[in-house]
DNA sequence: CAATAACCATAATTATGATTATGATCTGGA
DNA sequence: TCCAGATCATAATCATAATTATGGTTATTG
């Protein structure tokens, strides 16, 4: 989504043979991701678009096939560019136990300035009620990659530092705490980027550290004490 | 909302004069808050409403004065039932140190309970984006309330127990602690509401364990270890 | 430098659903 | 019981914005 003006192959989006249409498809796409820190989907009028770059309905048409199939585009290009800059986060492969602090802090980190970037796209992605699922599974998907990635922070790589003392695979409870804190970090910035509900919002950076406190809080009590104490029935899931 | 038909005297409805009319207001309203656990708010069409409770166009137009008026009541009967609801939680209002876990886990939970009977308002209200601020602020006086509610529970009512271990008054920077603790228990259960991302979703009753315990870590390490430790500049707000 | 296909502008068309107009039918008080 | 509202049903309006139709303009290619 950066500065590439290359092809953009996706359903929906007629492929350019020129390079004038290649452009006027970028900047389509650039000026909705601009707009939609504004207005949400539905405010978000093709007219409107068009005027923002100097073009008409006519041009959006000839490169998508209709709005759906446009914003479908802007996502998944802006979830295409999430999951290739988070999951080098954290940076370090193998840590020291000591570091897990830090490097959840540099994660949170990571994912709060990704978002911040891409707030619009990211609040009217998250705001189309129902439909297609073809939405929602690519934030799933990148949750769950983020998820992955997190537990390692908690189980180094099997073949790390020479000591044995642990495990070297994290157990199903241990998964089942790293997907829960991550759960808890994305929605927290999520209802973020939504509702800014306040204290803290997703431009404060005071939420990247309490939130990366959160985190390691979360993963250390689910990494040595017992589960959370059960009460009531068990439940489904 | 439950079974009063008593009057509604809200801005945008028309005062009932025969006990006819606050019937058809009333099975409005009810139809609405069921009607919208399947489809969104602009999905939620007048006369699919008023063929679900065998009234027509005509006989919602004499009772409310637009869409959103009909609307903005139905939220705001919803949000009053829960300020009614929550606010009692924990119902204990003097409690010793050692029941901070319990306490903790019985007023998320109770919050759980309320926000699933109300999933389909809760999800339109939330997803309804921008507009006038009338909507989401009636949330964040929720929110601002159970925070309050909250800190009572790090520092119990001042003519408590004779010990006097601790000073009464929570300092400010605890108050943040319980702010911040309280944006992370509702916003995961809105994003569960709003898109439910998993693992855990509103309906299974461990979220409500996992994020009690959530809270409890996260109040424990505010009040007695010293802020989570900051990096960078200091954050605005 | 044509000729042909891409590309785009303009001006309809269409679909949807909120809102209103009009007149019947009911209700509660006298 | 009877009638003046109050309430409701039906059938138009209206507004909005997505989508299409049509034809002109521009780029590539032989």
């Amino acid at each position: 989504m950066t500065a590439r003006i290359a092809q953009v192959d996706l359903p929906g989006v007629t492929p350019s043979r020129q390079q004038r249409s290649r452009e006027t498809t970028f900047a389509l796409l650039t000026a909705g991701a601009e707009l939609l820190c504004t207005r949400n989907l539905a405010e978000l009028s093709i007219s409107d678009l068009c005027a923002q770059i100097g073009a008409t309905v006519g041009a959006f048409y000839s490169r998508f096939d209709s709005k759906e199939a446009y914003f479908n585009a802007l996502l998944a290009l802006t979830l295409e560019g999430g999951r290739q800059e988070l999951l080098k986060l954290p940076p370090a492969g193998s840590v020291h136990p000591g570091d897990l602090d830090a490097q959840c802090h540099q994660l949170v980190r990571g994912i709060v300035l990704w978002m911040r970037r891409h707030k619009g796209v990211l609040r009217a992605a998250l705001v189309r009620g129902e439909h297609g699922a073809n939405n929602w599974t690519g934030f799933k998907d990148l949750a769950q990659a983020l998820s992955q990635r997190a537990a390692l922070l908690l189980r180094p790589a099997p073949h790390d530092s020479g000591a044995v003392r642990r495990k070297p695979a994290a157990t199903a409870a241990e998964l089942k705490t790293v997907a829960f804190g991550v759960q808890v970090v994305l929605s927290t910035l999520v209802n973020a980027i939504l509702n800014d509900p306040g204290p803290l919002s997703i431009d404060d950076d005071e939420i990247a550290e309490r939130l990366g406190a959160c985190l390691v809080l979360l993963l250390r009590a689910g990494s040595d004490g017992p589960a959370p104490k059960p009460r009531g029935r068990p439940s489904k899931r």
